[in-house]
DNA sequence: CTGTTAGCGCATTCAG
DNA sequence: CTGAATGCGCTAACAG
């Protein structure tokens, strides 16, 4: 009953299959399928490869990713889980996974609620997809066990991942001391602390090697500069427009922020309340946005390098997808001090 | 020679199939897929449907979508294809595109590198996922002609998208007539225009918006105070440095740049050369990012409701995929010109 | 209402 | 080297 199987002028609309390809050439779907995926090396003759190739690129053929997938069990999608996509930081990384999966893998990403982690349906929603692989930013304790299928996956900026969690981490205690001890050095000797809301592991690691670091070097950090905003700049803004007074009070000199956007808010609100930066109050903070440059003053930071993370967490995931276990687990990168004018370091 | 279709206890090691879950509950796959689809209604009794979502539960059953794909021909996937994630307008755009999805359809991104068109290969690829639909951020008319299949789609920030090509924009020519108005009111005479040199239409669209208006309100933009840089900061601040003894020469008082991220590579060349904004030069962004408030002076933009066209688009592309014919091909999104510091406007 | 059946497009044995 | 046959997991007719 098969009417449609008169291949003689290539019609773009219809829909183009293997076995369509095999017609034309006069091969069998196997052939083609041998030689569409480039496993023809010495399985196929070099007449019927020719033949093939011409047909694939006559008809406009491609691989049909689904039913390959179905066949395989298991799809060449990479999918990247991330939270805040609006993060130049994300942008960086995703160049690096780019650049490490090639044509091999087809990288995906999955925005969540802000500052949320996917939801269980979302979850079996991605799995259903049947991925190689998973990246995943700062996967809360939940999601890793929601997942539960032996799934090749990689956690990116997750300190608290689990022993059997292979993760891609910065080095962000280095980063908190190098902050505390520039501080220290600039001749501080009471400071307060930004913290975000949301509760990362990194960013509470960020906040607990900052203030041990302070206390080993001699510094106070008064309780009542210690507080903490969303990531949203107006909040941050609102937080340090509030606290000021009692901040002042309290003697402080300095404030290290969680992250950068936090201190974009708190540099806008000292500017506004006549709080000069860094002569009343020097301000640093993380993660070394492009805009830290930019600022007024130029803001002091922590810079990490994202696309040395997305280049590590690409090649640890093609491990573990080949197979090859991982030599190591835990993956630290290390991050630098990026000293400026709003800590009254050079301009 | 199937030993495995025992089904004692539930072993999370084995991927559960509809066929599983059928035996378990004692009905036929059919009957599981109309229940696991929610379409049961009136087509299922109440006691099997009961029977099938246990059975669903105890097994941890989820539809999987490789295999639902290929008997359906389309997946649930909505793509949107996007160059610069890194732009906070998307997290805003994304939130306002899943809102309207709902748990009908995936949501995943598809990032292409920095600026450019996706590959040839690349589009395959999509296809080859056989999304239910497609938003495409500023596709290039390449993009589009590579496209040809007659897939649900919907255009952002693409004022040039042939007409048989639904897409949702903002109403740039508005804003950017806007800006010259603005800029005219504060007595400005002479202005420059610092361009984007990624050729997005909606970029030159702003450029010549903008000239035009500058023409027709009596301003002049001398041909030597017309330039442009990419969109990174650093090459935009070092755009001005080099021209800006020309562009002072030529008279120019103001200068409107195409993105907020120009903008800000301008004021912060202009704090290290010791140009004052407004007094020596008035500047202007376009986009409105967050960090806008938060420079160093205030930046004048343009701002652009992201989560609307997200809502717009979503709706539009909902419908495509329904088959409902769109009402409006065209949609336009207002624009709003915030006045700040940069303009000498309020503060 | 419910079960049976026939593909969806492909990769992979297994005989030739 | 090559092709026919099988099944991946599911949905949509189609019979009961």
């Amino acid at each position: 009953m098969n009417n449609a199987d008169s291949p003689n002028e290539p019609r773009p609309a219809r829909k183009v299959t293997a076995a369509m390809v095999a017609t034309h050439a006069g091969v069998s779907t196997a052939t083609v399928s041998l030689v569409a995926n480039g496993k023809s090396a010495g399985r196929v003759s070099k007449r019927n490869e020719e033949r093939v190739r011409e047909a694939i690129r006559e008809l406009g053929y491609y691989v049909d990713s689904i039913g390959s997938s179905l066949a395989r069990g298991v799809s060449s999608l990479v999918i990247l889980v991330a939270p805040d996509i609006s993060n130049p930081f994300f942008a960086k990384l995703i160049a690096g996974v780019r650049g490490v999966l090639g044509e091999d893998y087809q990288l995906l990403l999955s925005v969540t609620d802000a500052g949320l982690s996917p939801s269980a349906t979302e979850i079996r929603r991605l799995l259903g997809l049947r991925p190689a692989g998973l990246l995943v930013h700062a996967p809360t304790p939940l999601f890793l066990s929601e997942l539960s299928s032996p799934l090749p996956l990689i956690a990116l900026d997750a300190p608290d991942a689990p022993e059997n969690i292979p993760s891609v981490n910065f080095d962000v205690l280095q980063g908190a001391h190098d902050v505390a001890a520039h501080l220290a050095a600039q001749g501080h000797r009471k400071v307060g602390y930004l913290d975000a809301t949301t509760g990362t592991a990194t960013l509470r690691m960020r906040r607990e090697a900052f203030l041990s670091a302070a206390a080993q070097l001699g510094m106070q950090v008064p309780a009542v500069a210690v507080s903490s905003s969303t990531i949203e700049m107006g909040d941050a803004a609102a937080t340090f427009a509030t606290h000021w007074d009692v901040w002042k009070e309290s003697g402080i000199t300095a404030l290290a922020c969680a992250t950068d956007t936090h201190a974009y808010g708190v540099l806008q609100a000292a500017s506004t309340t006549g709080v000069r930066v860094p002569q009343d109050l020097a301000v640093t903070g993380f993660d070394d946005l492009p805009f830290s440059t930019a600022s007024h003053p130029s803001l002091t930071s922590v810079r990490l390098d994202a696309h040395s993370v997305g280049v590590q967490a690409a090649q640890a995931l093609r491990q573990l997808i080949d197979g090859t276990p991982l030599k190591e687990s835990k993956l630290q990168l290390s991050s630098q001090l990026m000293v400026r004018a709003s800590s009254g370091g050079t301009q």
